[in-house]
DNA sequence: AGACTATTTGAATCCGTTA
DNA sequence: CTAACGGATTCAAATAGTC
């Protein structure tokens, strides 16, 4: 199922020329098979809004590792993450990213993830490739594999570095967008996020996929923090998918490219069930609002609430759309949870945990059920 | 007041020579004046514990370019700038990295903090260098300062790297420390900590002394995890002498590194005014590891555990009979305690000691506390 | 059904000493 | 250098099994 589609394409010549823009073909909701440098160059250049990466990180693991309970730990040990030395990985890092460069927009950014195994050789080849560092940003993780044998630092994190093309570069950051998902306060630089399990984790005969899938929450962030709807997402180590997935959810257009033929197919598989969400559900907060107690975009960006989904009071006078910044919609009224139920109902201030509700398994229940377990899955 | 007290050396000239043993004076408790490259020369080589480096990382910031020495880069071309500062640093973190390297004891270890700005490069260059990385860290700041123009997403964090000298290369890490320290649960390699403020921030006429001065609470977790009492402590960017201060609480020695003279004044000050704390509060939980070895004959042998006996594991789904020697035997099979309780099991491994059992007077108790009661009669 | 327990598993540079 | 061996070492979440 071959599609293509006609993009604006932008190119920056020379440093004061005003953009052009042309017509390219592009092949959207795609995975191009094949070596990511070699799939990349079939990319025109400049026509490219984000690109995430999560390239090998280089293990370098010894031995194998026993848990305390004689279980052996299912180690990383696949051929695309062996490099012969330091000066190998860089050179391969820096074609990548030479690559990546070229086919961005002058205003688009680059997200890499990595653990400090590599990421600190891609940072460095990232700088010296000219890109801009707009911030690093700490996946912590929840619930991490423990150091076994106590030598060190449980390894709880991850670290994303996230930049713009250059210092006078342009870039997208949907600001509103982040602090409404963040219950009013600016987003941080560190994200608290579980790893991928559960039914989220693709897996064939009971074995994953894929040894490092990444979770959706992670993509719907970055995703929706620095893209806007329509924009064209690159993803150079596509793996299992999550990029395109989570890109189909948020209505942003997708490319991949991905040399492992099993990896391809079960991305397809999985991005075919992926359902897109209501446009209404895509627009972000742009007007201020008051300040809720609880990050319910939290809720929203977990699954606890989709996006997209409808909430209703208890007697289902008043409906509302929930938006994927966690932000409600009714007509043509939005605001928080809190805000909107008081300004439906003509009251001066309304508990939102209470007032909304959502259709479960034991009918119509109120927010604050879902509360109660994001709580509870995610306390210290 | 300048005092230098003989501290044992530690050399390894040849891989498989014996590490030898001299007598070399340090300059303890003292900060040194100058550069810090220079300032390291005059230490000797093999001598120091662990460094810990607060490196300057503005070198490229606001348009203005400082060199390391202080002198000022004159701006040219943006590109140009931008290399050119680069280069300056990497130059600038290979030298005082390497005389780091030379100072430090086979098995010391190394800790640098930074920021997106150099903690890439100063990475890579540790790795370079042939520093084995053992962990990333994240001090994720409680109370960081906001993103005021809303462009960035709030710079949340700072990056810690933890190096030993190399890969095969042995280093300290208290492990049962930081998980006491951490209400029973591993450490994580995200630490929690509000920024340097209130009466910790040192100030002279309202405005703070340093720009960037670490909280003393930093580096308590990070000597307390890392050092042992006694060890000596290096910081080549003292400030206004943090390292030097949590040092003296913790019973550890220090030398520091420092070319403004109102930061090593200031230092100076506030490390006589800190208080060393008792010999006895600085005891940490030590791991097991670390525990004189008992063998398991000797407790039969002293009739802690009678030859003859019957010990089960704890579901009493394997039992052995105890040998004069120390040996069990069950059925046709027999072995150490480890030995025998892994191969009943089909386990790579087995610890015997919490594995079998013996009828106490509280019912099935471990081997381990007959161990516990062998070593509190035996010790000196 | 529901409560409780047991098992499985995740990007991991994961032991130390002696023969 | 490798081999042998004593024995130290795990957290959160999802899933499966049991009462």
């Amino acid at each position: 199922m071959l599609k293509t589609r006609t993009v604006q394409r932008t190119t920056l010549i020379q440093p004061r020329e005003q953009p052009r823009q042309m017509s390219v073909e592009l092949p959207l909701g795609q995975i191009l098979d094949g070596d990511c440098v070699e799939a990349m160059r079939s990319i025109p250049s400049g026509t490219i809004d984000m690109i995430f990466a999560d390239p090998p990180y280089n293990l370098q693991l010894g031995g194998d590792l026993d848990r305390p309970d004689g279980s052996r730990v299912d180690a990383v040990d696949d051929d695309w993450d062996k490099f012969a030395s330091f000066a190998t990985y860089d050179d391969f890092t820096q074609r990548w990213l030479g690559e990546a460069r070229r086919i961005l927009k002058p205003n688009g950014s680059i997200w890499v993830i990595g653990s400090y195994h590599n990421i600190f050789r891609v940072g460095t080849a990232m700088q010296d490739a000219g890109f801009w560092i707009l911030n690093d940003v700490v996946w912590r993780k929840s619930n991490p594999m423990p150091n076994f044998k106590g030598t060190r630092f449980t390894n709880a994190h991850e670290t994303l570095i996230w930049a713009s093309m250059g210092e006078k570069a342009k870039y997208t950051f949907n600001y509103r967008a982040m602090k409404t998902l963040n219950d009013e306060l600016q987003m941080r630089s560190d994200w608290v996020l579980p790893i991928c399990g559960g039914q989220e984790r693709l897996k064939k005969g009971g074995t994953k996929v894929h040894p490092t899938q990444k979770p959706e929450a992670l993509l719907y962030r970055v995703m929706l923090a620095t893209t806007n709807p329509g924009d064209v997402v690159l993803d150079p180590f596509f793996g299992t998918g999550t990029t395109g997935a989570v890109a189909k959810r948020l209505g942003r257009q997708w490319i991949g490219c991905e040399r492992e033929g099993n990896y391809r197919e079960a991305a397809l598989e999985r991005i075919e069930s992926a359902l897109p969400l209501d446009e209404s559900a895509l627009k972000v907060m742009q007007s201020k609002r008051s300040a809720p107690r609880v990050a319910f975009g939290a809720l929203v960006e977990a699954g606890y609430v989709p996006a997209g989904s409808t909430v209703t009071d208890k007697k289902r006078r008043f409906s509302a759309t929930v938006r994927a910044d966690g932000s409600l919609v009714s007509g043509k009224e939005s605001g928080s949870i809190h805000g909107l139920g008081a300004s439906l109902q003509g009251a001066p201030s309304c508990n939102g945990w209470t007032f909304w509700h959502m259709e479960g398994e034991k009918g119509l229940q109120p927010l604050d059920d879902a509360r109660q377990l994001y709580l509870l899955a995610t306390e210290d």
